[in-house]
DNA sequence: TCGTTCATGTCACGCTGTGTCATCACCTTA
DNA sequence: TAAGGTGATGACACAGCGTGACATGAACGA
């Protein structure tokens, strides 16, 4: 017989989950989330260090994208490292799971302190992707700018794979998207007349 | 004789700029500015929507941006369109201005909630940015990828010309900055394989 | 058996941000 | 000049956020 029932951190990332579905992240309080989970308000704050933290924790594509980037052939030029480092990503950490990450999105985009700490993220991916960039010998302007583009074409690419009306099943895989965006880019900065 | 000392709002931002520098922002109260500038705590929350706004308040580039996209060629493509839109913005808007855009810069870098809030801030730049393209007539992806594009130019570009070792006279113009970050930006297709 | 560890509970508290009503100089308008 | 409206500020109350400090008791190792 154990003191407490199990997984504190999992419960309270469910109640919080349902609470902000049922009524909008807003409106609940984090009473009412420890309620729900059965604990209390300070151990919610023991696990997450604010609100909205309990939506985004778990995240490791930060770590994820530098371990990539140190596994991949020293002699890739960036924009193919940014190809296959994102379908990497894209068919490992999104793929199969839409139906989720759109209903995490859709608390995210409800409100505007979430979608402050979703930038955030996005913040430390590119700082994560910048960095490798560095280790790998690349110029600091260019190793800043290929991540931040990085970063664009992943969520760019998100967005439009989430918003695909197409079912799960049938609906574009997103590493294509990924694809489309790449190239769009590569078209963007390829009608710049260069000296 | 008025009532009320003029120009409360201004009373409170250099205040609060005062203590962000003399404390932390993280240590100084909403109370503390407040008492500083003579007001109360519930005159800061009229003309500050947070504690952190104080800091960002008066930043009008989104609007300016979409402006100088409005008005500029329908013909000109998008790589030589944001070329001309930084030039502009680094002249009129941050020239001449490196000390105190360095200080503030200098708080927002100390504070996790600050950092947090200037990205919202970019990505209201980007928002702004990626309409003004869609109204030209850019596909969405193009237009999406352009605008997070603009945004990372701008900011590289800002960062390293504050980082400047050379005192405000001598140092390098931003807008040169800006197009060595732009030269970088193109260079970085250069490297790839186009199909 | 004893002492340590560790997750949680309990309590107190300061700060953030908002709603509501009062105040009173200033500005109309007649 | 008198009456009434306007708008910025003050005063007060309050819910919710987040933290510090200490207590509790099951699990675990010696």
């Amino acid at each position: 017989m154990t003191r407490w029932a199990p997984d504190a951190r999992g419960r309270l990332q469910r109640a919080a989950v349902e609470l902000f579905a049922e009524q909008s992240f807003a409106a609940t309080t984090v009473p009412q989330i420890a309620e729900r989970a059965g604990l209390t308000t300070r151990t919610f704050f023991r696990h997450f260090a604010d609100k909205r933290e309990v939506l985004f924790a778990g995240d490791e594509i930060p770590e994820y994208g530098a371990e990539l980037m140190r596994s991949a052939p020293a002699e890739l030029d960036p924009m193919s490292l940014i190809a296959q480092q994102l379908r990497i990503v894209a068919e490992t950490t999104f793929e199969g799971s839409r139906a989720d990450v759109r209903r995490v999105r859709a608390i995210i985009e409800s409100d505007e302190a979430l979608r402050e700490r979703d930038l955030k993220k996005r913040g430390a991916l590119a700082a994560a992707v910048r960095a490798g960039f560095l280790a790998r010998g690349e110029d600091p302007v260019t190793a800043a700018v290929a991540a931040d583009l990085t970063v664009s074409v992943l969520h760019v690419a998100l967005e439009r794979w989430l918003d695909d009306p197409a079912d799960d099943a049938t609906a574009r895989p997103l590493g294509d998207v990924v694809d489309d965006v790449l190239a769009a880019s590569a078209a963007l900065l390829g009608s710049h007349a260069r000296p």
